[in-house]
DNA sequence: CTGTTAGCGCGTTCAA
DNA sequence: TTGAACGCGCTAACAG
């Protein structure tokens, strides 16, 4: 119930200055040891802690690096958080989490908190929709570490990822197994990523000679419901897909949800394969095969891009573009097309129990 | 790049003094219209944004909540910090999120932030191992708002959840269903949650006279993967259990992934039930019964809670105990027992396809 | 209704 | 190596 302890009362009672006590926290290596001794002494004794607000305001400055996302509702997010937290608490950085959403007023709420706290750099981790972020915060000096910008400037780093390189191994997986109809569960198109996921998709499939049939490309919007109504409307069609790509882990819970209430079951009727590698994947019955975009890579890579950016003594600031890949982890939610010739056998032999 | 607008060159430029300018970014009544509006003009133009820093240091607190949660990883949380972040932007508070875990030195760090940046109260959202931080806000004079303290006091708001409403419904519910051999598997008990819902289902089992089996009643640590390995242990017992009730959703997913693994189909051959009713439980396959603890609620009562700490205007804040029901939710994970009298018909004719 | 002034708690000159 | 004094940007008295 006590009232604050100032760095004044900590002087007094050490019988020194308030700026002596300031060097003994920050740690200025002029200050004599035994002063030191005694001071920190006093500190620990009286509970004192700084006031982050002062420090701040005299450095110009808070030790706080602003994380943005959407969706922490996704269990993809939750994870970079975790890890863009543990070093922030490891860095002793304090962490402003702010995530925005469809409602174009969040956007300038989160812009005006980051600046209104002086934050020094933040991470865009919203993969899309960024570009107004970016912008306003690089214009008022701020760095910026986002995913899949554009090109990257001064006061902005960029990751680029290799949806390709991932997507293809799954794309060529599922040709191999004998997949000729293959759908595509996209997310919102809007959504820079959602957008880069079918571009690959496309590509890879293309490059293989598949045919791209439109009506099996349908867009949702990477949540579970999504992926659980595109397939109630693909398993409608008369040729319906033996196969079905996702643009993320949602969609793919969503649809294996959707399979099991219309009676196929997973991999035997109908092949899935998700993107992201969520945590959860592994555990869904059958085990989800899905294109790996590591979170933890992610945010690490995000945090060292920021303190790089921060203090260009690091060395590493020259470096502006960091890029990470894709890879597909096969588990067990793929399995050979029904039908297909290479299956023949297999289907007579379960045909008869 | 241009360097940071004062609130000195807002009141410059409008031709007014610091004050007026000050009065206006805070609305206060009393100010011209007509001048109000010259200098909302000029901060607009200016893009001004007061620094949080500055006004969190003369006022001696800032606009700041803490929210303390644990796990952040178990999709419980983000749904809770997602409506806590919301109704925070919606009354205009930053949200200071932190995240303790095992490591003891999480907590320390954790106090040192809330207390460094001077929130006005802290919701404690950990379901256990609160009482240390607990102690030490308070001591320090900032308000909290925590799930199942032992009794309010003043600084001290406090959520009483009713996990009995629930379980009984659940318990009951399997009951009826012809179980008899029903299994437990329980979170951390060092976990005050996980100890208060394992005597409720403990007590709820006696009430209508279950006779409750030791060797039925395992501890996990409320992870996928504790389901998991409790459900290979429970299910190779000579005379396994035909129900299992979980502490959590995140155990009981895994656990019906351990059924698939092991051939058991839910809810044929296995009942299962979880606990929280974490979003994902719906789209389980089968959805998953379970005993809802609205994440929304909760974060709603804190979130309510602590703005009446800060504000005894706000009449409730003579309300000091909260209390919250939990209740099953209904859906595709339990059925009659195998071997049970009233499913004999049941079997009979199952048995015959 | 508005301006002047005095700090909030701290880091950082500049002398000593 | 230490201390005195100033000011970071803002709000809250107090005058006017």
């Amino acid at each position: 119930m006590r009232k604050r302890v100032t760095i004044h009362e900590i002087a007094q009672l050490a019988k020194v200055s308030t700026a002596t006590v300031s060097r003994t926290i920050n740690r200025v290596p002029t200050v004599d040891p035994v002063l030191a001794r005694r001071i920190r002494k006093v500190i620990e004794k009286e509970g004192y802690y700084p006031n982050t607000n002062a420090r701040a305001l005299v450095r110009g400055h808070s030790r706080t690096l602003g994380l943005i996302v959407s969706e922490i509702t996704n269990p993809f997010f939750p994870e970079i958080i975790q890890t863009f937290a543990k070093l922030g608490a490891q860095n002793n950085y304090e962490i402003l989490l702010s995530s925005i959403d469809h409602d174009p007023r969040s956007i300038e709420i989160t812009a005006r908190q980051m600046f209104e706290r002086s934050v020094g750099a933040v991470a865009i981790l919203t993969f899309g929709g960024e570009a107004p972020l970016i912008d306003i915060l690089t214009t008022r000096n701020i760095a910026v570490f986002a995913v899949d910008a554009d090109r990257p400037r001064p006061l902005l780093k960029t990751i680029q990822i290799d949806y390709e390189h991932g997507i293809r191994q799954a794309v060529q997986h599922l040709a191999a197994l004998g997949h000729e109809r293959i759908a595509f569960i996209g997310g919102p198109q809007q959504l820079k990523t959602a957008a880069m996921r079918k571009f690959a998709v496309q590509q890879c499939m293309k490059e293989i000679d598949l045919e791209l049939l439109p009506e099996l490309f349908v867009d949702g919007d990477h949540t579970i419901d999504a992926g659980l109504k595109a397939l109630s409307i693909l398993a409608t069609m008369r040729d319906r897909p033996s196969a079905v790509l996702c643009s993320n882990d949602m969609t793919a819970i969503g649809v294996m949800r959707a399979a099991f209430d219309l009676g196929l079951s997973i991999p035997q009727d109908l092949s899935v394969i998700g993107f992201d590698d969520i945590r959860l994947a592994q555990f869904m019955t059958p085990p989800l095969t899905t294109v790996q975009l590591s979170q933890t890579e992610i945010a690490r890579l995000s945090f060292s891009g920021l303190l790089d950016s921060l203090d260009p003594r690091r060395g590493g600031s020259i470096r502006q573009v960091y890029s990470i890949k894709t890879n597909l982890v096969l588990r067990h939610s793929t399995a050979l097309a029904p039908g297909c010739i290479k299956n023949r056998a297999a289907t007579a032999f379960s045909e008869s129990d």
